[in-house]
DNA sequence: CTGAAAGCGCTTACAG
DNA sequence: CTGAAAGCGCTTACAG
């Protein structure tokens, strides 16, 4: 169907050895075939076909994208961000979302095979162990946000707990202690690292640390606004609320708004994340900046640093600093 | 560095002929040998390499999607939709997003060569011909929400002319005649057909059609704030606004919070795609739902369809209805 | 039921 | 500077 190597050497009175060079730049050619040959190549529009050439040269120029999920914004900027990195490189992002169990995975990481130079793996909620046993050894991977640090895998991070520490201290400063936390999924590692930190910082401005203000979600809106509902019927409400993540806290700010509670004269919410939306809810909200285009920008360079690297080896974790963004939702604590 | 065919087979004692009829379940095997090359193929954790079997076979089990964005809950939406269902048939996905000019298009087009079996091409802001002249005529592609529609490709649309409508009658139903109304990017059809929505339906119900009530916009919250302070500070201020996505509206939104204008009962708002956070903003958005997630799963199917057409053909331009859903942001019209 | 061989479209030593 | 040939890892007629 397609225009192959061997009719563009054919058209132009050459081997398709020589083809071969002129395309690829290797070699000594002479400048008239050179010519020859590129106006050939450009006239039958002959585009290489990169699964042969891939077969020998062992690259495809293309890197492997394995995502927990992909509801949501997070993850459109996360792939907004590897993507233009990925583009200016010329690289092809072949991506698989949604591997939510560990055989979704450990499938999604077979099938890459001989189809990728190197993976891009988010795996937030999968055991350490589960995710060494399945990653495949001789590919260069970058993990994001994942709970295995050990060599030889490169990590990136995000600086969760030092946000949600910086957070818990931003609304502290403001007069609040009695602080509710809406928590993340269970086994995320992203939701436990802001707990840890929302409770260490808590306990340093001697917060109430009751129980019943912290309360379980699983990082959506609608957990969001369960969990405004449960705070407002509780005997002592907490004067400021932080979700951990954005979604959570839209959903909080949709559950008080329509209990006619006003924030953040009554309640201070706060979120995490910092989508492009935050800036637009109102009151616009609070939230903890995730670097996420960067975070996604910075894993493809890190995987094309570790694909030229040849053996060296570098520094294996690196994390990602947050940055507080105060807006409109939080405020003095009133009472 | 990885196993191959060939280790299989020497390992297993057959050929490798043999060890490709086992693992395809093409032509006959005796049971003994199929079992022992099973074994021998789990052991090693065989794999076969993918570029070298779509050599042959001319299948990738890739499908190519480009998009001219990613910007934004829509397209994680959209992606997602498309993953799920790529993952039930076994496929997966190369993605390029931001193909915003015509060159970009062309270079991820060319760069798909080899790699996929179809393509899925989202491309509301490029010219019918260019596009046209760009697609590769031997591959099987579905168009979404695109300008071309003659044959060989297959179209896929979402209603967005008759969203639009109901909304204005929504809107005139509850007494509005004075509507704001704010346009998208002037080049994008899904934009051009909701404004033109528009536009009949309120000659339909008598609105007012000041040139005035019709605001500039792009798709982004900024465009939609923006527009927000351009139609407060209106003479004559509309008693509803419809902005022609949901980013627009609530950017709208929070302008109108901003300046203390009350919602709906000073001014309505309404939107359009209806993205899982329009139940979430407060007040909860009027919206046209977008089946989005269908679009994407529905684009797939579709082009899976053709794959396995043989020549066959079968409607060419499908359109996806929408549906008008109302919420709080809009209410009987004031004055 | 099984194997040897051709061939998919390329790249790359090796000669010349 | 250029070409013939080997080979990447597979699949698939063709024999047997």
């Amino acid at each position: 169907v397609s225009v192959t190597i061997k009719q563009v050497a054919r058209e132009a009175g050459v081997s398709i050895a020589t083809v071969s060079r002129v395309l690829n730049g290797t070699g000594p050619v002479r400048e008239e075939t050179r010519r020859r040959v590129l106006e050939v190549s450009d006239r039958l529009r002959y585009v290489p076909h990169i699964a042969a050439r891939s077969l020998i040269t062992h690259r495809t120029q293309t890197v492997g994208v394995l995502l927990p999920d992909l509801y949501g914004e997070f993850y459109s900027e996360l792939i907004r961000g590897i993507d233009s990195s990925a583009r200016g490189h010329g690289y092809q992002l072949l991506l698989a979302g949604s591997h939510g169990s560990g055989s979704d995975l450990e499938a999604a990481l077979r099938a890459t095979r001989g189809r990728v130079d190197g993976l891009i793996v988010m795996s937030p909620d999968v055991s350490a162990r589960k995710l060494q046993a399945n990653l495949p050894a001789e590919l260069p991977v970058v993990l994001l946000n994942s709970p295995v640090d050990r060599p030889p895998h490169q990590v990136l991070r995000v600086d969760n707990h030092g946000g949600a520490s910086s957070m818990v201290r931003h609304l502290a400063s403001l007069g609040h202690r009695r602080i509710g936390f809406v928590k993340g999924p269970a086994h995320n590692l992203d939701a436990r690292e802001r707990l840890r930190g929302f409770r260490e910082a808590l306990r340093e401005v001697r917060g109430d640390a009751s129980p019943s203000l912290i309360i379980e979600g699983d990082f959506t809106e609608d957990a969001g606004h369960r969990a405004g509902r449960r705070l407002l019927e509780l005997a002592r409400r907490p004067t400021a609320v932080f979700a951990a993540n954005d979604a959570m806290a839209i959903g909080l700010l949709s559950a008080l708004s329509d209990a006619g509670v006003r924030v953040p004269q009554e309640i201070s919410v706060a979120g995490f994340d910092d989508i492009p939306l935050a800036r637009f809810t109102s009151p616009p909200l609070t939230s903890v900046r995730v670097p996420i285009l960067e975070l996604g920008s910075r894993a493809l360079e890190l995987l094309l640093a570790r694909l030229s690297e040849g053996g060296r080896r570098g520094e294996r974790l690196e994390v990602l600093p947050t940055a507080l963004v105060a807006r409109g939702s939080t405020g003095v604590a009133h009472a």
